[in-house]
DNA sequence: ACCTGAACACCGTTCAAGT
DNA sequence: ACCTGAACACCGTTCAAGT
């Protein structure tokens, strides 16, 4: 009892925070809430809704671009990513949400209409604005994928590189690549 | 019968291709060989081995980068992206499986040797190396999941822009990048 | 050496029925 | 309106037992 669309959501990403994402499971919210898992139904039309629902949450305290200048950039890509690695399995959640999602409610949109504003040709914004998101979701989702298997196994190989390190090294070259093509 | 490793793994890929990643499933792959599931466990030690021996087999269809020039960089990243999109899901298990592989295992790790030897400062090479890959590995991954998504549902949103086109922009930044940095 | 059969502890989702 | 209970069609993995 008490249900609704919230506590569910806010239950499952606290699932997973401690256990990871692939225990995320309708069964599992419903023993958490001590509720059967079919009551879950009622307020979320299928997995995939809350799942949306979870990305939703995390992606709303992702602070806005406010200059498309190199060092905010830079800045603002570190929070991205940051922010991903702040809920377990968090990059790979946003990765698949956000593809399926219309350009406009995509984090890039923003950067891209930022572009614009700086009179950055559209060919470019886009591609830099797209480029710098595949880019900090396929890392993050990397860099999850090791620390998950870290937790699980042992045989993990260390990487010879500073991850976030590697992370801005990239995005300053694009972010260069930007300024610096006309 | 005349089940073997290899059989297996050729059959998980099939099913792949033809159903895609979620479906891969050991009951599956055994229904398909006539065999009990318990049987694939004598030749793969596990589902994970399985996904890892299914990555290889994938990237074995890889060409190495001759030389790190800007042109044959954006073709080998072309090369790359469209073997992910080869097999359905192949971004997702590729992106998974060299996720935890060791760094010199790694297709980054060649295009970095190529940096190098072509002087590249090595912390540039290694963030254009391993920059290159997790986007390019980011935006398959996307590119999949709405194609994915577009076979089981409709409501699928357009995106604006062609994606291989917006792949090779963002790839030719980071290329222009390495080059006109120092 | 290689496979079967049965079991264990799980999944997402539906749907009639209760309150 | 909101939840239970039971069912359906699935999972990965283990392990004794057969051949």
């Amino acid at each position: 009892m008490a249900l609704s669309r919230e506590i569910i959501v806010s239950t499952a990403l606290t699932i997973m925070d401690s256990y990871g994402l692939a225990d995320v499971s309708m069964r599992r919210i419903a023993t958490a809430l001590e509720v059967q898992p079919s009551a879950l139904y009622w307020h979320v039309d299928s997995k995939q809704d809350l799942l949306s629902a979870m990305t939703e949450t995390i992606l709303a305290d992702l602070p806005p671009l406010l200059s498309a200048d190199p060092v905010r950039l830079r800045l603002w890509a570190a929070r991205f990513h940051t922010l991903l690695l702040r809920h377990r399995g968090g990059a790979e959640l946003v990765a698949s949400a956000l593809a399926i999602r219309s350009w406009d409610d995509t984090p890039a949109a923003s950067v891209e209409a930022r572009l614009l504003a700086e009179s950055v040709p559209p060919a470019t914004a886009h591609a830099a604005a797209h480029g710098l998101m595949s880019l900090i979701l396929g890392h993050a989702f990397a860099e999850e994928q090791r620390a998950q298997a870290k937790i699980l196994r042992v045989d993990l190989p260390e990487r010879p590189w500073d991850q976030a390190e590697s992370l801005d090294g990239a995005v300053a070259l694009i972010v260069a690549g930007i300024f610096e093509s006309q």
